[in-house]
DNA sequence: CATGAATGAGTTTTCATTCAT
DNA sequence: GATGAATGAAAACTCATTCAT
């Protein structure tokens, strides 16, 4: 379940990690406006500026492209989250904190994250795995802050509960990317986020707890 | 913002129908497997237990397969829905008893559902709409639902707020689908369906309240 | 070189006479809009006003069709055209009515002319001979014609150049239809009969002869 | 109207024109055999040397294979018929001169003057005009040639007559192709000349002249 | 006789990938 | 390392023809 390899016929390091950076780049704005498949390898040459010649001097083949970028993607996900939430607060604090940068992040970064999970399942059998892991990883970061918050009279939740929270926050991240098209007509990112976090954590019903 | 119009060449409206059926299973069949655009005409037809000269009597192009296939599942998504919720119950219990029937059908139709989900966004620009109008016909239910839960003391919730809980939930049953890899591991469709409307609908989280 | 035997599975004479004359209208009808590769079968059954089926019943394949079209085309041309100069005139009168009548035909026929001429090439390489026979009986007559011209003072013409001018008559007549997009600028029918025929009947030089 | 533009994933203009002779020679042979419908693509790619693949990184569909065809021939029959009347003669030697030069080229070019003629009805709907411009030009300078001749005592002729006699001139160039299998039996290419030039600028008929 | 659904070989076109320069 | 022309397998789609009803 390590990071993929992906064959490149260049020596030079340096170049390569500059010529995927483009590559990548190039690829995402395609696959956004027509998809991975409706995408050709010719195009991303092109956008990416250079020859398809050149292309698969640095990936094996149009798979590696996707890995590539879905693997970018998260890892771009990954970095700003992790910078966002790299502060002092703990506790339900932190929780919200978290939630609230990762449904910034997914807002930044709709286009290509809305990118990435519509395509991921065109991967490479033996590539998916290794994309799944992140997105296992984020998702234990946020169940361990939520099991952070259990103390009697602020959190109780149960293992199941918290990790199942966990999923659904990771969930209403993604939703701001792809139910866009419904939430944008109600919603600004602020006030989707007020109401997640209102509604994760508390407030929105009471009757049952009396 | 009507139904599409698939172009057949056979009259024969219950032959349509008929023909129609087949093909749409064979192609869920095989778009489960490899996708819509891995999946090619030929094998369609060849699935659905006709020729390719056959399949072409009855649609005009691979795409119309596809929306075929979305319509089909959104249909019978729908249809067994509303079945399930056809009863005299009202307020909170009737809200539980969607959520229930909802996520019961996503489960009972998983594979139909996560195709439907993973391939919308191929179909033609003209044909998007129509599903997504289901889509929302679907969500406004729920919102209904929600409102009609309103009450002092049982769930007090803005009009806003009861939108997004609609979506939420909404996406929490297809979330069952294409989460799957990583729910099926730690919840039955029991406890999945007990926890969400337990986080849903309150009981998690109380010390805010107060 | 005798008639092609179209097949039929039909026994009613009168029935398949009845059937081709609505196939043959409907074939050029369609030939003439988009040539006959263009034009499928299951269109010409349809604007003939019966099913492929039946079309197949009195054909043995596409290629028939265009036989059929193309022998009552010439069939056509050849009774008006001897319609019309079944007279009593002789001598240069009897040219001149033949010549003038030739392109009235074409005029009329214009479409079914013009649509013969363009895919005789594509009948099979049996049925050629067989239309093209056509046109050179009609040659000979156009040639025989001139001949009974032939007299001192009037027509003084060797055979080969006799030969040569009842070709020329014919093409002209055939130019009416397929050089129409650039006639019909700059003349009527009439004006187009009156000068050929000055031109091939003398009048328009001179001088070369005294 | 100006010429069309044929798209081309080459960018090596030299080896586009090298190609595209090959493909247009390829093509020729193949027309002449089965006209243009019944040939395929892939007989074309082979029959010019290189593969499908190749036929389609200079084209952008089959249709342009016809109409790099029928630009062709116009430009060769033009090029070769310029070349034979670059002279000086002047009056009704120029005229006999551009009469038997545009015979001895259709001659020469039978094969791809019968192509052309035969399948430029199946050319796109755009590219028609551009190629009857080239027919226009060429019986303009007929026409010219003619009107040059007009003296009293040599050749008195109407401006009309002398449109139509353009136009006749070109047909009879035509009609050495497209009537091959009846004139050859009778005329070697020297008889139809002589005889042609002898019909048209007068000597055959004279009695309407006393 | 008439019908029209079924067939599948054949057609055009695309595009990932290779490799000589 | 970079280029881009060449390749051909594979894909979508067509349509003449057949044959059971």
């Amino acid at each position: 379940m390590k990071k993929k390899k992906v064959p490149s016929m260049v020596k030079d390091q340096q170049l390569i990690k500059h010529r995927r950076e483009q590559m990548i780049q190039g690829a995402i704005t395609l696959f956004k406006e027509k998809g991975y498949h409706r995408t050709t390898t010719r195009e991303i040459a092109k956008e990416s500026g250079f020859s398809i010649g050149t292309l698969y001097e640095y990936i094996g083949s149009k798979e590696d492209v996707l890995y590539l970028v879905c693997d970018s993607v998260y890892e771009e996900v990954r970095t700003r989250l992790d910078s966002l939430i790299d502060t002092e607060s703990v506790g339900l604090d932190r929780l919200k904190l978290i939630i609230t940068s990762l449904f910034n992040v997914m807002d930044e970064m709709q286009d290509e994250v809305l990118v990435m999970y519509q395509e991921v399942k065109s991967l490479p059998k033996e590539a998916l795995p290794y994309v799944l892991k992140k997105e296992v990883a984020m998702t234990a970061i946020i169940e361990q802050a939520i099991k952070d918050c259990r103390e009697p009279g602020v959190l109780t939740i149960s293992d199941k509960e918290a990790t199942l929270m966990a999923h659904n926050i990771m969930v209403k991240g993604q939703m701001w990317t792809f139910r866009r098209w419904a939430l944008k007509h109600s919603f600004t990112l602020k006030e989707y986020t007020d109401i997640q976090i209102k509604m994760l954590l508390g407030g929105v019903v009471s009757e049952q707890m009396s």
